[in-house]
DNA sequence: CGTTAGTAGTTGACTTAGTCAACTTATTTT
DNA sequence: AAAATAAGTTGACTAAGTCAACTACTAACG
């Protein structure tokens, strides 16, 4: 069960968008045909020979309601019938050309009125806002059941600084890391955008957000150091650690290396329980007082590749 | 006049919202109570005291309605009347013990109904449904007129490296600069940040985005270089760049800076444009073959303050 | 102070949008 | 060929809401 401040939120949400769609429709249908109607007229504009039933079933209206909209539409000469040819039941509907202008001009109302809606917003809020509504859009329709859609692939330019971003906010926030760790990531960084002979940094994407980041870099032709291993916390716990340390492990195995070792600090205990469980083993341990208050204890893990 | 396709996004966006809606009304509400009337009940709840009048001018209901959904509530048991003391005409209204029980109820069922809609998505796809949510609700209440709440202020860890990423994105988009580039604003950045006696990192967020960055760092006791002054290209045009400029410029009058100098490269026009509109110079030009494919400019500005 | 205009709430008559079930006609299944 | 099913029609009904006239009261003005 999700979180009840959160089923409120959406609750008010929901309160406040009905007032708005409300107040839309009022001022546009309330006009010739109730709402109902125009969306029968919206379903016929364009198509010929579908019929009655089809909309029926698509706009979930009640048999009795719709033949009576269809005859009413007649009179007002927006619809022509033609019996069906292959089943004399059924008619094929088509708009007439008043039909259709009719259509258009509450078309023409609706986005008058969305206009209005949005006239005082600039092209960057426009941009926000219709992003906004795909994204609660595509939420709360699960055709796709859920699965994030998540991209593995090498750094782009400029996502190194976006890196060290995550390094110095993640790190600070949750431990209290200095300036010294956030430092020390982006001299790192900068010396390995210009020198990554048989290495490689990947970005985990999700939903085009950045969400973590995994490197490998050559320390000799058989030994590789893992590096710059980290998840933003939104996005920790969902099985992109494993996917980003699989990608890094098959490049060392296409590479050819044969040692892998990376240095953590012993308060990550998440990484260190997935560095384990792939097979890294803590080999060494110092002492480290530059980067926070309390005394940090930095590991160093190694693995052995097995040749294949 | 807002361009159609965004208007025709935003209308299939309130058709399909309001299809939801729908959904949920109808196995809600339809239960006891027309969606008007469970609005009056949660209109009452947990006030004492309330007129129906209040009740009608913010639900919108006429008075003949309310009146009639007031004797109902009233047959139901589920409020209490007393005249006013202050008006004789009007009735004080309060939920009594059943009436709270039903509009719990009623506001159980709905959360049901919500809970169920959003039961398969991740903690975190349900902060970016509910964060949407909150954006378009801020978009369209037009309460604040439109001004964006543009913040300015210190950079705070992690920071640099977003700074970087941003150099390093838009320049390499627009401009195709190479990795040097990015190499350089890394560097520059992570020494800035280890020796920033006398400058200064300024943030622009938006939103509680990040929208660009200037800074200010020391020369000498008289003169100060600006630096890293970049704005996201979703957020140029909007007068953020003015902001930044004015903030790092007031930081150099406190600090008593006489002279500011800056490097920039000819092709970035409003940049410059920006950097002639506060009196700097061009002062010196000098060609740069190691960012990017074709022949830059490299063009040193300069600014001399004059002492308040 | 009394008149007038306005407001809170009530009531009856009406409308709109839609539902339900019975029915006709045609088609499909057995 | 009979039975079951589907498309569309029709009459009767209802929920939800609107409109206008009315009563009882209050406020504002001269």
């Amino acid at each position: 069960m999700a979180d009840l401040a959160k089923i409120e939120e959406i609750r008010r949400f929901n309160r406040h968008y009905a007032n708005i769609l409300g107040k839309i429709d009022q001022e546009i249908y309330h006009k010739p045909y109730p709402l109902s109607e125009a969306r029968v007229l919206a379903e016929l504009y364009g198509k010929t020979g579908i019929t009655a039933t089809e909309i029926r079933e698509k706009l979930g209206i009640d048999r009795g309601y719709m033949s009576r909209i269809i005859q009413k539409f007649e009179d007002d000469k927006l619809i022509a019938k033609k019996q069906a040819p292959s089943d004399k039941r059924q008619h094929l509907l088509h708009l007439t050309g008043s039909g259709e202008k009719v259509h258009l001009a509450l078309v023409d109302e609706a986005n008058k009125e969305v206009a209005k809606m949005i006239d005082s917003l600039t092209p960057h809020q426009l941009d926000q806002l219709t992003s906004a509504m795909h994204t609660v859009e595509k939420l709360l329709t699960h055709e796709e059941p859920q699965a994030l859609s998540v991209l593995i692939r090498p750094f782009q330019p400029g996502e190194l600084g976006y890196v060290s971003y995550l390094h110095g906010r993640l790190y600070n926030k949750a431990y209290g890391f200095s300036e010294l760790f956030e430092y020390y990531v982006m001299k790192g960084l900068s010396e390995f955008l210009m020198d990554r002979q048989g290495g490689e940094l990947w970005i985990a994407e999700v939903d085009g957000e950045i969400a973590g980041s995994i490197a490998i870099a050559r320390v000799d032709g058989h030994t590789a150091q893992l590096r710059w291993f980290v998840l933003d916390d939104r996005f920790q716990g969902q099985g992109i650690g494993k996917s980003l340390m699989n990608t890094a492990l098959a490049f060392c195995q296409a590479q050819n290396y044969r040692h892998i070792f990376l240095w953590t600090v012993h308060i990550l205990e998440a990484a260190r329980h997935l560095y384990s469980k792939y097979g890294f083993e803590c080999t060494e341990q110092k002492p480290n007082a530059e980067w926070t208050d309390q005394e940090l204890i930095e590991e160093r893990w190694d693995l052995e590749l097995v040749l294949h």
